[in-house]
DNA sequence: GTGGTCTAGACCACC
DNA sequence: GTGGTCTAGACCACA
């Protein structure tokens, strides 16, 4: 996980992208404790309101969950997680932008779905870089 | 292209937006003239400058090409279409993260994918699953 | 000589630089007459007041001469035209600033030198392009 | 740096113009802090919004770099800097119009190589004649 | 008519 | 504190 603080994108957010990452690649599980806020701004070299906020939002979006006085830890996934309508609304949103630059950028219809393809995982068989 | 006030969207960014949609689709052709600053401004309910924000963007990325004095008019971006690697890199990291996203929120593949094709046409000749 | 529309530079400025350098070449010599106003402004593709305003300027810098009724004419370069300071100082604050710009790009101030040694002609032996 | 509001030239790029000579004449150095925008607007005698202006096209062009919430930064180019072609055509394109005025204004080739070192210092090992 | 620049002053997100 | 966005309204050069 890296924080670029020139990239524009508030640093609060790179954390959580971080940190979700790490979950979806295994390298934090389920029950594991994440980094008190103190030393994980000292790692990241952010100030501790960074982190306290990125954490806050992420517990706010069932990622992750503080138990007073022990830590934060990574959420189990199992529970039932049900889909907010806005935040899927506002994802739907953004990926259309996002194709929209990307076919700007020269990329194909057929590229950006096999980019998608490739992130999945699953069937990579035959796909296009 | 409709524009709304309250998305959190910065304005011109949802401008530029509207206008690289409209060319994608069609709507707008290569060598097309853009309504003026003034008249977009009050089709729109924003600013003047908010749309003179907006064009001048674009035109940094080579979408729209302004003749002062006369107006601003759809790029025809010709052969020398070349892909900005920045750009690009920008894009793959975005598309990172907005993938990340979608996977906490529960979308499947074939649902970004029938997103796509909802925009910009069914043809997946070439696409493997 | 050739317009573009879409430079960001005056048109007439485009004109006038056209024209001296057509000069410069030989291409025009002193006492030879320059198209027509309107015959210009047909080749060019502009408006003809904008060629007028071209000739005008032209002119006041004693570059062309007008004759009431004959036309049109390159000046004889023999005249005792004498410097104008403000023209000069203007020139240097744009050629201190153009030079900055050049070493931004990653020009060095031996490769500007060399640019300059190379448009002054004479002794061009052994410099670097 | 001095601003001068009746030079004709617009304010933002004579800004542009003072913070990259600041930094090639070594007054800022990579990493330093320039003055926010609001501190740059006082003491240049200037709109914030014109400051804020100047200050984006920099980051544009890699002059310097924004955090937002800390401040504005001169850029450290690292290995990176690539020569950025488009930049290059326009900057050879200025030159080449400037230099044909300069010989309508009868200078020499030495006084403008002065006019170089003047700025740059006045080592000219390397440089032929 | 067009876009470009500038000002004054407001509100916001981020750190 | 910082920069980012937006508005309102002015003036200018260019075509």
């Amino acid at each position: 996980m890296n924080i670029n603080p020139t990239s524009g994108k508030p640093l609060y957010e790179q954390l959580m992208f971080g940190i979700k990452q790490d979950i979806l690649l295994g390298i934090l599980q389920p029950g594991d404790k994440l980094p008190s806020v103190r030393e994980m701004a000292q790692r990241q070299l952010v100030n501790p309101n960074t982190v306290a906020k990125a954490y806050k939002v992420l517990e706010s979006q069932e990622v992750i969950q503080t138990v007073m006085g022990r830590g934060t830890f990574v959420a189990t996934h199992s529970e039932t997680r049900q889909i907010d309508a806005r935040q899927l609304k506002k994802f739907k949103t953004q990926f259309k932008e996002l194709m929209t630059e990307g076919m700007y950028l020269g990329l194909t219809k057929n590229e950006l779905i096999n980019l998608i393809n490739e992130w999945y995982g699953g069937d990579n068989s035959g796909v296009k870089d």
